[in-house]
DNA sequence: TTATAATATGTTACCGGTAACAAAAATGTT
DNA sequence: AACATTTTTGTTACCGGTAACATATTATAA
């Protein structure tokens, strides 16, 4: 393998010359710089940037952590970070946990091993602890989609969707087209999205004056079979829901498979809505009613923020948070076409 | 930072026995290894696998350069080679091109640069010309998915699916059900997949004894665009196809999009089947036929080959080259339902 | 012309591990 | 007990860059 070594003694000058050459460093005559790289083109030598982030202490890489990248808005989230991260010569490594916290802790201390310069990390629970690998380290970190618990004061950054007012406007959408009976499904309770949703369920509800039946709320897992479990036994119960809120797009594609098993329509035996777009299937049959999350954006932000940490740019040390506004896509799986005439669908 | 120095000096042993208790190595009294265990703990050492990497000259860690992660296809085949790469402690480094040949380029480099083990290509381009910096440091190379032009002698191996048999069993569907004319839409010419797609499509009709239509048959791009631009131009020619051969699932996308726009439906007005499923939606609706390749074996197969090349354990030198057969999965899009008794229909 | 500053180049040591060899200690053998 | 073996531990040098400092060269001013 050619060495930084090599070049120089080819063009006849000290390796350090030769780095200068390379780094683009002023303090190099015009002709030197030319024997330089006319030896680096003739041997065809590249930097060993292995070399290179050793000596300088820093990779000029980044972890991406999150939990399924076959899940699309993590895909899409992954292609924001990829594409920032190029854009300012970073590469990006990437992890998938599979919501496993024990799975997390352990790319998060190879990360650490690796010393990446930061993380971008969607926590697959709240709890802080797989943090403290990179925390102590200094290695800084940015959360995207979910939180993690007592985090206040420590100068970890946050990129998320409002959850909150997410789960809240399409609650309301589908009070506003009649329903009294609504059934939530979302993942794990130690995910911090799960609550949020939940949370803003229950706000709707509140502020229709519909009391709270905890027998409608379930937390299972963000995935095809926690939603498929989970509509199975909601409608299955006496008195069943009339609507369906899938925490995800995977729980609701679980709950699309059981209600189809059960021998319901939708929407009228039951109104199916979710969080996350499906895309594919909205493309060709714009169908569902959902609420989307810019999750392009979020992955471009996480990265911004992380890359300025990094280059130490940022003087504030405090946590900053980002919090993206979901955007109500309104179709017909609610109902739309049967309600003629309510609420948000007046100009129908 | 804490090093292997300071591990050692709290042991009060020398750093190479420290390394001997960090890598498991014999030759370690069990006093000894207590010792240094317990210096390892107290401190909260990792160590630091940068300096491992430029001690051992290798990095445990292989680039996957891709076209586009946001493609369902290849993110399944990512997600083959993530779980495949973790269970054998090797981490991914993530790279889109965007079918752009440069791009291509600029990661290679990019990858040899950082002394990866090996990479995971889906080229963009049959051109050899890119894969020159990382042969030319000895690093392996496994294709995927796409072949690249004058490597037989070279030890480069490939996976990927048979295209032509895919495309050729694909045409012949559409033959058995009547079709004649039926367009095809490939991405670019210089893509292997995009000429053998159209090969089997050849061989289908030859076998028919159909004659060839030049006109039916567009290199495109594998994108929505591409698919919606050509869908236009060919439903809009005098003769137009009865069936339109999507190269994959983008190019159906667009195609579908041109085709509901045209005011035609599918199938009565035009069949539309394409390569690769169209995974949400075939989830929710069964109504594309496609020929489905087994990304995720794919990614995983490459990942093997990979990591056998790395580890030298591969006495053979010779090209290793892995070919898998598609699945034609038959649904409604081709007009299956409107033939009754055609062809592989006659369950129907 | 000589002093002084600015620019160009070189030297040394270090980043944090590990291979290869050397030395010391423990164990076995006659 | 004396020697050969094996096991355990240590020493040195190196992987390929670069920072920090030293030195040589050239330009600029007095």
């Amino acid at each position: 393998m050619i060495t930084i070594r090599d070049v120089a003694k080819k063009a006849g000058v000290s390796p350090m010359t030769v780095s200068r050459v390379i780094n683009g460093r002023r303090g190099v005559s015009p002709r030197t710089r030319a024997k330089v790289l006319q030896a680096i083109e003739e041997l065809g030598y590249v930097p060993n940037s292995l070399a290179q982030s050793f000596a300088l202490q820093r990779t000029k890489t980044i972890g991406l952590v999150i939990t399924d990248i076959t899940n699309p808005f993590f895909t899409t989230l992954a292609r924001g970070v990829e594409d920032t991260a190029a854009k300012n010569h970073f590469s990006v490594i990437f992890c998938n946990t599979d919501e496993d916290p024990e799975k997390e802790a352990l790319y998060l201390e190879l990360l650490a091993g690796k010393r990446v310069d930061g993380v971008i990390l969607a926590p697959a629970s709240k709890k802080r602890h797989s943090l403290k690998s990179l925390l102590a380290r200094g290695i800084p970190v940015v959360l995207v989609d979910r939180e993690v618990e007592g985090l206040r004061h420590m100068d970890v950054d946050i990129v998320k969707g409002d959850s909150v007012y997410g789960a809240y406007i399409l609650t309301k959408h589908l009070i506003s087209l009649g329903h009294r009976r609504i059934g939530i499904i979302v993942g794990n309770r130690d995910i911090s999205t799960a609550e949020d949703r939940v949370l803003g369920y229950c706000q709707a509800l509140e502020e229709a004056g519909i009391p709270l039946d905890e027998s409608l709320i379930r937390f299972a897992t963000y995935s095809e079979e926690g939603g498929y479990r989970e509509t199975k036994s909601l409608l299955s119960q006496s008195n069943r829901p009339t609507a369906i809120f899938g925490g995800n797009n995977f729980i609701a594609l679980g709950a699309m498979m059981a209600i189809r098993e059960l021998g319901f329509s939708i929407p009228e035996d039951v109104a199916l809505v979710c969080f996350e777009d499906i895309d594919f299937l909205s493309k060709f049959i714009p169908f569902f009613t959902v609420v989307v999350q810019p999750a392009y954006s979020m992955g471009v932000l996480a990265t911004e923020l992380l890359i300025r940490r990094i280059e130490g740019q940022d003087k504030v040390r405090e946590r900053r948070e980002v919090v993206l506004k979901p955007e109500l896509i309104v179709r017909e799986s609610a109902g739309e076409k049967l309600a003629k005439g309510v609420g948000v669908l007046e100009k129908n």
